[in-house]
DNA sequence: AACTATGTTCAGTTTTTACTGAACGAACTT
DNA sequence: AAGTTCGTTCAGTAAAAACTGAACATAGTT
């Protein structure tokens, strides 16, 4: 008997799929994708979608586009197997990378569009003080937007950091 | 006339207090946490409950459960005022210490569940190991969660290092 | 060309989360 | 004590997000 199919272990990677949904769920992307990446970060092999949907137990949507989610984050990459017409999916088992690549792009971008609210705001106290009314709580409000200002590059800045590559 | 409110800075102010909506909206935190914020971390005094709700325009329960909130992760402190039974809130604009506690704080927690639900997969797989059925499909769960467990162990390293502070 | 296998899209449903109104309770005021 | 002011709680509603089923598109097979 070359493969002993004991329960136990079969056991524990079921834990460990929940465990993933779990905690994708915890931080706010949904339960499946946690599961998928979970579930392919388990595999010797890359899978193909119907496998995945007969593991996991989720719809072929759900799959095809959580996949694509986790693809564009780099979190798994689709395989093509010579003589298969599907596709298959393998995980990203580097974590630095899929941290750089993944959670950090996406955190740069949110960074990015607060960026940009704030410009926003911005010229439109430009705008008012072009007249030269400048007021007590109009002045507090420039210099809180400054102060704002300067924390979010500090921000982008240390997110940019080479240096955090090294501490991990 | 002491204060001359020319329409333009109060626009602005509702742009940021839009703007600080539309933020923790991105990130998932609900819309009203970065409204409240945003019109107290402007406000050149500490206001009360019913101010605020007229200011936003939304309702008394969600500003005493969003100030809470914001209360819980010190980005809010509650001022009281002598011969005033109301309550006042006022604004920690000292976003490093904000991030520290608020941000950086419930980060820690959640990595922490996430540490808790791989112990329950290495109970669970260890539980599975004693009985010697040890294969080949076993032993890659056993790599790839001491992987994992690294990982966590790196991420909350580096949380918990002070160089962060440093950098900011 | 008809049929099959495969992945994607999209409208609709379920589930979750955000928010509200109204009732309540506590602490003052009369 | 009856009335007032203020904050909180909670059941219910509205809004958003996750997930699904079924229709569709594409490419391969007979």
């Amino acid at each position: 008997m070359s493969r002993n199919q004991s329960a136990e272990w079969i056991a524990a990677r079921r834990r460990f799929i929940e465990a993933g949904g779990h905690t994708t769920q915890l931080f706010g992307l949904g339960r499946i994708l946690g599961q998928l990446y979970a579930l392919l970060y388990l595999s010797p092999r890359p899978l193909c979608l119907d496998e995945i949907v007969s593991e996991l137990g989720v719809s072929k949507a759900s799959v095809s586009t959580t996949a694509r989610q986790l693809e564009h984050w780099t979190a798994v990459k689709r395989v093509w197997v010579r003589g298969d017409r599907r596709d298959f999916y393998d995980a990203e088992t580097d974590f630095q990378s899929l941290l750089k690549r993944g959670v950090l792009a996406t955190l740069r971008k949110k960074l990015e569009t607060a960026g940009t609210q704030m410009a926003v705001v911005e010229a439109c106290l430009e705008e008012a003080g072009s007249n030269g009314n400048h007021g007590e709580d109009m002045e507090l409000i420039v210099t809180r937007l400054k102060k704002a200002k300067k924390f979010h590059g500090q921000i982008s800045t240390l997110l940019d950091n080479p240096l955090i590559d090294h501490l991990l």
